[in-house]
DNA sequence: TTGTATGCGTTATCAG
DNA sequence: CTGATAACGCATACAA
């Protein structure tokens, strides 16, 4: 077996404590002890089990980030997560979670209850699921949601500025010279979808842009919910000059299903979407999109969780972070014959 | 603080190895016993605490995925990963791995030397790197390999069949009526590149199309390197009729530039890819590919490792899984007044 | 500056 | 079938 704390006290002719010092970097210690120290730890190729150190300091130096499911959007939360599970003493679990699935539920449940993570991070949509409600609020571990649904000020959040990133595009659209904006919207149990419809509603108003009911679309917030949504828009008898695809998943099957139907992107329609997915720039002919700041939002979340994990308050519990315009080819001005 | 196994063995009347027997599912309760102890654990609300277990048992009932970069590829093998998080007490620790990067370095080894994790699965590229092969070697710890560059009979793995999935897509083509085909081939360090080019090379061997160097262009398996090595390749003097990307991120660049050069797909020349990536199919006209069962592998390598874990020897420690070609709208006929 | 003793919450041993 | 008691490896009051 490997060496333990004992091990080494013994081989520096010291006590455990004293060892402990060391490795913590607690003062107290003389120079010449830490040497011999450090010496032996060298020697017996020592490292402090992590297992004990977690029993007794009560704590399990794990997060948990939950994800509700394997989408393109959860993957580049996912991406973000990895590059931060570098720091610290944390680990970082990523789970996932399907409130329909028992399996999942007992999974986190098991976690929570049987204190193997320390405290949460929890992503859209799972804050709306009141299984997991119940057990955060029973348990009282503590968590930081990600563009939650109801922003209180009991919940930590970081979140990205939904309303404005549409009321931007949808400017930019509106000053390009369309006023024929379709928007797919999405489920209405997303905030985020909620507030991107209110931003592009807001933006039509100020500009006095009529406002036309069947320009909005509900759909899901996939490719197939896009796909759909776009073949419905185009067989309107006033056919949208642009889609604005309340995601960039249903804004690549709008697109995808408009060079099925041999319609020129950007040339007759615009095509536009959110949240600046890796493959946006990938499909031709590059999709214009709404970046948020999804490196800061995950990061800012998993440091608020962690100090409020240590009781350090943290600087700010509500946190909104601005979103961005990301022009590509798909988007241009209207066919002039139109107006 | 809560309920910890004394509580429920003095609420119970028993001992403390009693109710660690019920919680076990151990023999040698009484059924009497046996409820008394369940209905305690019901009204102290009791779990037992995961990391005294882990310390007095001498493990960390957590496995480590390695992942080498944020990549699409890595985002498919992610979402199964999460998939299969659900089962068993163990935790799974996805955590990427740069090798030049000092902090990652740093975390992979405290992670093994701390004993926060029992075992490893380790993807491409990570298993070339010379100081994650000596940490494994030094520390003894269990792992698993996907798809790795060198096969020996004492490392245990799971791959998909590159060589035969090559081979296929390219027969094909072949059998399409292409015969001028390029090879957008990966880097040397990654086995699975190699597997794809000689697949690829007995294909047009067996068939009796000639093997024009000129046309196996070697290039990142990225979407930069597809995108270059396809202009590259449309700029020869005799261009392919089809372009094979030994992976589908280089298919969707070869994909991009040909739009970009105003190329139809698939009318004038056919793409195809490797790895049946999510974007594959919402591409337009929709990506030909060839697909490894990524779930499977997956799983195997999973449950390949805590089988090797808990001494159980796993039915086999090799295994290579076939795979099947996708075909979509991106691949045809070539035109035929160039036969 | 250093050391001793106790506890963290389990599982495991071995005797009853 | 049951139970005292000893690990497991570290941290931490508290004493020296």
């Amino acid at each position: 077996m490997s060496a333990t704390i004992k091990d080494v006290a013994e081989l520096a002719q010291c006590s455990i404590k004293t060892v402990s010092r060391v490795i913590n970097a607690e003062p107290h210690v003389t120079e010449a002890t830490r040497n011999r120290v450090l010496a032996a730890i060298q020697t017996l190729d020592y490292a402090p089990n992590f297992s004990a150190r977690r029993l007794v300091q009560r704590r399990a130096y794990m997060i948990c980030v939950l994800l509700h499911e394997a989408g393109f959007y959860q993957s580049t939360i996912l991406s973000k997560v990895l590059d931060i599970g570098y720091q610290q003493d944390y680990d970082i679990l990523i789970q996932s979670y399907y409130p329909s699935h028992t399996k999942s539920k007992e999974k986190l449940e098991a976690l929570v209850r049987e204190r193997r993570v320390d405290g949460l991070v929890i992503t859209p949509p799972c804050d709306v699921d009141p299984f997991l409600s119940d057990l955060l609020a029973q348990s009282g571990v503590p968590y930081v949601q990600i563009t939650p649904l109801n922003r209180t000020p009991e919940v930590p959040y970081v979140a990205g500025d939904d309303y404005q990133g549409a009321y931007l595009m949808t400017e930019r659209l509106i000053l390009m010279g369309h006023w024929r904006i379709a928007f797919l919207s999405g489920p209405r149990n997303h905030r985020a979808s909620i507030d991107r419809l209110y931003g592009y509603k807001a933006a039509l108003e100020v500009y006095r842009v009529p406002a036309r009911d069947d320009l909005v679309l509900e759909s899901l917030y996939n490719f197939d919910g896009g796909h759909n949504a776009a073949r419905i828009a185009m067989g309107l008898a006033e056919p949208p000059t642009a889609i604005f695809g309340g995601s960039d998943e249903a804004a690549l099957g709008a697109l995808f299903a408009l060079q099925e139907m041999g319609v020129k992107v950007p040339e007759e329609v615009s095509v536009c979407g959110f949240d600046d997915l890796p493959q946006a720039q990938q499909v031709w002919p590059g999709l214009s999109t709404v970046a948020h700041p999804v490196d800061e939002i995950v990061e800012r979340a998993i440091r608020m969780l962690i100090s409020i994990l240590t009781k350090r308050e943290p600087e700010s519990r509500q946190v909104v972070l601005p979103s961005r315009l990301v022009m590509r080819g798909s988007t241009a001005a209207p066919p002039p014959d139109l107006n």
